[in-house]
DNA sequence: GCAGTATCCCAAAACGTTTTGTTAAATCTA
DNA sequence: TAGATTTAACAAAACGTTTTGGGATACTGC
C-alpha cells in the first residue's frame, strides 16, 4: 500500500495526495478533503524511511546517557534516575511524533550507522571536551545536552542548573542545621555536575575560611564506595566532619551505614545528605536529605527543547530547572 | 558524500562499490580490497535510510514494556527492574548492529509512524489478547515477547520461564522453611505473569489441601498496595498467614513493613517473599526473599532471539531462562 | 477577444542505496 | 579456431516519498 494507490483510488496524481495529506502545495478545499477520506479509509500511512530519504528527516531522536557507557554493561547500578530519565524522554519524544533510540557511546567500535541517521541527539551528562559531542558536530546533527561540556562554555544548548545551586542550597541547609565542619564526596567523571559541585563547594570554604574535607570516589562504586569513604574517615587523624555531602545517593547511604556501624548516630552526630535522590536515600534509615533531580521534568524539557531547534526554532533560552531539596530524617537536627 | 563519489574516486562503477563493501556480488579480490580501501580513506558509510528503502531494512528494534503503558508517564518508580532491562537490551541489539527504540503502545493515539517501519519488536510482558500484538502481526512485523500471551499458547517465541517454576520454588522454599499456610499477592494485569503464578499456587494449595488465601493487588500500587493488603489481612476473622509471598518487590516491601508495625517479627511470626527482585527487596529490613528475574540477561536472550529470526533463523528454539532465588533474611527460620 | 493572472493539478526529478539483467573480456573445450 | 563457459564490471531499474517546474483551465481587466 503506498501512495500510488492512495492516487489510483481518488482519481488524482501522487503529488496531490502528498500535498493533501501534508497540507503542503495549494490543492483545492475539496479535492484536499477528498484525498485525506480516501487515505484514511484505505488506512494509509507514508512510508517513514522513504520520507526520510526524501527529507532527510527520520523521525528519531538519539539518546545518549554518558555515566551509563562507563559501565560493562548497564548490568548494576544504582539507574534509577536514568530510567526515569529514558522513559519520561521516550514519552515526551512520542508525543511529539518522535521516535527514541538509546545508543552507547557512538564513537567506540561500529557504530551501526542507523545512529547517525537521526534527526538529533540528547546527551545525558557530558563529560569534559566530549568526543561524541565532537563526532555528531562533525555529522552536522543537532543536539542538546542536560548538564554543560565544561570545556565549551559556549555551547548554550543544554539543560539543567548546573549543580551550582544545588550545592549553594545543601551547604546552607548544613549550615542551618547547625554543622560546623562539611565534607564534600564527588565522583569522578569530568562532567558539570561533578566540577561544579566541587568549585563551589571549595569557594565556599575559601570564603568562610572553613577548612576543606574533599574525597573523590568512582560513581560506579556505589554503597561499597561510601563505605571505603567513610573507612578513610575513620581512619584519619582529624575527628570525624560533623556533615558529609555526597553526591550520588548511593556513597551517602553506604557512607551513612558504615559510620552508624562504628557508633555514630545520623543525625545526631554527623548530617548526611545526597545530590541526588534515588531508592537509597529515600529507603535508608533514616532517610537521607537529598536534592531530586527531577529526572522526567528535565528528560521532557530536554526533548522539548531538541525539537523545537528541530524545528527551525533558533532563538530559544533553555529552561531552567529548579531541583528541590527533599529534606529528611538525616538532617533533622534542630540549633538555635 | 555518498556511493557515487566513492565510486569515482576508486575509478569503478556504483555496483562493484556497493558489492564490494556488502561481499554481495562477484567482484575481483584486488578490485575489492581496492574499493574497500578507497571508501576506507574517504570514511564513507553508506546512508542508513537509503539502504533501509531499498532492502527494507531498518537496523532498528522496537521495544515495548507493557506494564509501563498503564502508567501515565514512566513516571513513578519502582521500575528498576525495566530499566535493567531496557538498558541491556539496548546493549545487544547495538552489539548487534541494531538501533532500539523505546516506544509507548503503539495502536493508542497518533503512532510516530516511524514505529512501524522497525524491523522487528521485543514485547515485554504483554497482556492476554494483547492488540500490540495484533497490530503488529497485521503489519508483518516481526516479534518476540517476554513472557507468552496467555490467549495465545501457539504462539512460541518468547523467553522466560513462565513463572510456573518460580512460584514451584518459592512455594517449596516456604514449606521448607515451615510455612503452614501460604498467602499469595498476585498484580491484576493480565499477564502470564500473574496467570501462571496464581494457577500454580492454586492447583498446588488443591493437591495439597492447603487453604487458598489470594490477594490481588494493582502493580502500579507499590508499597502502598503491599500496605493495603496487610492491612486486609489484620482486619480479617482468620488469623494472619505464617508465610506471604508477593510478586512484586514493592508489595512486599510495603506488606512486610505494615505487619512489622503491627507487631509481627519476620521472619519469625511471618515469612515474606517476593516474585521480583528490586531496591525494595534488598533493602528492607529485614531483606526480603526474592526471585531474581535477571532482567539483562533475559533481554539480551530476547533480542538474541529477535536478531536471529530476522537473519532467517526459523528454526530455533527460544531459551529459557532460568530464574535465581535470592534468599535473604525475611525467610531466614530453620525447623527441623 | 486577448493578454495577463490566478487557480489547480500533474509529470518528472531527486534522495542514496541495492539488485537485476546485460555486456564485454577472458578462459576453457573439443 | 569456433563455440561454450566463466569471470568481472556496469547501466539501469527499483524502493516510496517530497519537491520542482511546468501546464492546463478558468478567471480578470481593458
Amino acid at each position: 500500500m503506498t501512495i500510488h494507490d492512495v492516487a489510483k483510488q481518488a482519481g488524482v496524481s501522487i503529488t496531490t495526495v502528498s500535498h493533501s495529506l501534508n497540507g503542503k502545495g495549494v490543492v483545492a478545499a475539496a479535492t484536499r478533503q477528498h484525498v485525506v477520506d480516501v487515505a484514511a479509509s484505505m488506512g494509509y500511512s507514508a512510508d517513514a524511511i522513504a520520507r526520510g530519504l526524501r527529507s532527510s528527516r527520520l523521525g528519531v531522536l538519539g539518546l545518549v546517557i554518558r555515566p551509563l557507557d562507563s559501565l560493562d554493561s548497564y548490568q548494576p547500578v544504582g539507574v534509577d534516575y536514568f530510567m526515569r530519565f529514558a522513559g519520561a524522554a521516550a514519552v515526551e519524544a512520542l508525543d511529539r511524533g518522535f521516535g527514541l533510540m538509546l545508543v552507547r557511546d557512538p564513537t567506540t567500535s561500529r557504530v551501526p550507522d542507523i545512529a547517525l541517521a537521526v534527526d538529533g541527539f540528547v546527551i545525558s551528562d557530558p563529560i569534559g571536551n566530549d568526543p561524541v559531542i565532537a563526532l555528531l558536530n562533525r555529522n552536522d546533527i543537532p543536539l542538546v545536552t542536560v548538564g554543560r561540556d565544561v570545556e565549551h562554555p559556549e555551547f548554550t544548548d543544554w539543560v539543567g542548573t548546573g549543580a551550582n545551586a544545588d550545592c549553594a542550597a545543601i551547604i546552607a541547609h548544613l549550615c542551618e542545621r547547625g554543622a560546623k565542619s562539611i565534607a564534600i564526596v564527588t565522583g569522578t567523571d569530568v562532567n558539570s555536575w561533578n566540577i561544579d559541585s566541587e568549585t563551589t563547594y571549595l569557594s565556599w570554604a575559601a570564603e568562610q575560611g572553613q577548612p576543606v574535607i574533599l574525597y573523590r570516589q568512582d560513581e560506579t562504586s556505589g554503597e561499597a564506595g561510601g563505605r571505603a569513604v567513610a573507612e578513610e574517615m575513620l581512619a584519619s587523624e582529624s575527628p570525624i566532619p560533623d556533615a558529609v555531602y555526597c553526591l550520588t545517593g548511593r556513597h551517602a547511604a553506604g557512607l551513612q551505614t558504615r559510620l552508624q556501624e562504628a557508633g555514630y548516630s545520623i543525625p545526631a552526630d554527623v548530617l548526611v545528605v545526597a545530590g541526588s535522590d534515588s531508592e537509597q536515600t529515600r529507603n535508608s534509615s533514616p532517610p537521607i536529605t537529598s536534592v531530586d533531580l527531577m529526572p522526567e521534568r528535565t528528560a521532557r524539557e530536554a526533548v522539548a527543547l531538541l525539537v523545537r531547534r528541530l524545528e527551525g526554532d533558533t532563538d530559544l533560552t533553555p529552561p531552567l530547572i529548579e531541583n528541590e531539596l527533599r529534606i529528611r530524617e538525616s538532617t533533622n537536627r534542630h540549633v538555635n
